[in-house]
DNA sequence: CCAGTTTACCCAAACGTTTGGGTTGTTGTA
DNA sequence: TACAACAACCCAAACGTTTGGGTAAACTGG
């Protein structure tokens, strides 16, 4: 019996093992004399199934060797087998806006710590880039998306209605799908309740792009809460476009040349807001001191401009890992709804100054 | 003969087939009562292989039913077949900083079109860290690796050394391992003589971190220029720390209690830079008015601040373009180099103002 | 018309796992 | 003392490709 087993092992370990590269399942259960199926069941973590499949001096045994060998399993052998991948593909619109850059280290975190892996690709809100990018998922197998990109259009949600892989929206949403947004609506609102708690009643909005909810709703939170007050926000002075800071600078030149009495502006994005700074200096206003601004998103330089902006700080980096957290439940086929976080508005000097006109 | 075709079609593709599902080399092969290994050779692209394997009709008969079905081939499969991944791994300090954002749009960019696949984690620049994700490439198996994070030390040099998969460094260099950077000690210097030709004989440096060859070289490239000119900078008027905006703007304070006499300062990294302005603005200095100040990377928020900030700009999305090149160049084994951009001045307010007292 | 070449395929093993179902030998129970 | 139950394993097929090596039949040149 002895013997059989050193020839056993001896004939086989000369023909499958590589001791330099890389060990396999195969190659240390040739080492053991055991079963690669038995290695198998001991080594995918799960102690009841080990337990079930060898006695404790083997476990101890297989576990030793394969800590030895620095032994990890093939992902390509397991997905192929198992027939799910542990890929989570993401989508944003520009992983250089650092808003996409801090949600997507929520969700590789979250992944991470959960044995996902995810990765990210930039769509830059293009519907083709889109589509592209989901067959190129389709493609790798993925086990499930994260949507940053969505758009309200119809389109898009005939699109994303006849999506076979399990997805999840983060921080905009569209239709009723599954989603972690931030509550925009009240973020607004809440822009809006400060710069009318000081006296501005004109005012104006820079609205960021049409086409998602983030643009829509931070908008409507902020329009919507003055014609509660009594004091609607005439249509011409709400402007949509981009979230960047050139859209912003433009936006702010047009609605300082229209609207001279404008007391305040509100841009649905710091980067827009900055680039509002840039227009209204060169129309030799001063935010903070001639006129009032808030931002929105709290992106880390708010706070170190030369003159700090106003705006709503979302908890981005916990919507990242939230959005990840949904999608891995609704992986689990687990009853799972949206979620949605609260933003804080965070009052910094470009909203400092006062419209003497108090009705 | 064609009866045998349809009863041997007909059987397998009843067991075989899931038309909705998606479909497998093999069950194409059954469609067309194929062998599973001709449809291979006929859809793996390569035209030469594919003339070799079938007729000219077989060769559309099976790119038809291809296209039909919609067939992609299991990524898992063929690496698992194959012994590549295609996969690479990119490791960065920090992806929420624009400029590693947008080295990593070149990479992922790049990859893609080369018919590769990156993915890419945070390292907050902590050995532990980056050790962590090394092991976890390496269990994926990654075929080639992106090094942004590399340190100057020992460690990480030994650490390198010792790697097994192949790998290029990116911006920042170390050792004599392949990598793709700018020049930065040109960029330190390409400041340097800018503020030198204003007349600023009293400047101090804010170095970034001391363990990377970017913060080391972007420092030294402007000291060697003052220290050629005659006019070395005393040690003390050189701070090294880290490269974000509170390390500029602490650094700043202390610069500016040390030494009153201070007429301009030099930043190796932007968000340093902004962090500056603010402790100027708290010591009643205005940036470009009452003292010069020189950032480094080009953020696109340089040109946007109240006071625009003058700046080194990098070719960060081309340098992440050619790091994957090399990286390619180095997987197919053609002999390579590494790469060197250059960097270049853009000059802006933050950096208009004059020493009086030229010597 | 025959040897040699080419065309158009087929065959089978491998890549490294997982997993449903055996098969022994030992222990506990009625 | 028979027999069920369990422990501790082994067996083999599958997941979807690739690839080195066949083999007939058709074509080519002499």
């Amino acid at each position: 019996m002895r013997s059989k087993f050193l020839c056993k092992a001896a004939r086989r370990s000369d023909t499958v093992m590589k001791k330099d590269k890389t060990s396999t399942l195969r190659s240390l259960a040739a080492q053991l004399d055991i079963h690669v199926s038995t290695v198998s069941r001991v080594l995918q973590g799960d102690d009841a199934l080990a337990s079930k499949a060898a006695s404790k001096a083997t476990i101890t045994r297989i576990r030793a060797l394969a800590a030895e060998y620095g032994y990890t399993p093939n992902p390509h052998a397991i997905s192929l087998r198992t027939r799910q991948s542990r890929l989570i593909g993401v989508s944003v619109p520009r992983l250089s806006d650092i808003i996409w850059a801090t949600i997507y280290e929520g969700i590789e975190e979250t992944a991470l710590s959960k044995g996902y892996f995810a990765y990210v690709t930039n769509s830059y809100d293009k519907p083709d880039i889109q589509n592209r990018q989901l067959a190129l998922a389709q493609a790798r197998r993925v086990d499930g998306l994260i949507l940053g990109d969505a758009h309200t259009t119809p389109e898009t949600l005939d699109f994303l209605s006849k999506l076979s892989i399990p997805f999840v929206l983060a921080l905009r949403h569209a239709g009723d799908f599954l989603s972690v947004t931030c509550d925009d609506h009240d973020g607004g609102s809440q822009a809006a309740a400060h710069l009318f708690a000081q006296g501005h009643r004109e005012v104006a909005v820079i609205g960021g792009s049409r086409f998602t909810s983030t643009g829509q709703e931070r908008t409507a939170g902020f329009t919507d809460f003055f014609r509660q007050a009594g004091h609607p926000i005439p249509e011409e002075r709400v402007i949509f476009s981009r979230f960047d800071s050139q859209a912003g600078r433009e936006t702010t030149q047009k609605l300082l040349a229209a609207f001279p009495s404008l007391t305040a502006i509100y841009a649905v994005n710091d980067f827009a807001a900055i680039g509002a700074m840039g227009a209204m200096r060169e129309a030799g206003i001063t935010p903070g001191v001639s006129m009032a601004l808030v931002g929105y998103n709290d992106t880390p330089l708010a706070s170190e401009l030369p003159i700090p902006l106003s705006t709503l700080r979302n908890p981005v980096r916990e919507l990242g890992e939230r959005a990840m957290e949904l999608l891995l439940c609704l992986l689990r086929k687990e009853p799972c709804q949206s979620v949605v976080l609260k933003p804080r508005l965070v009052i910094r000097e470009s909203s400092r100054y006062t419209a003497r006109a108090l009705p």
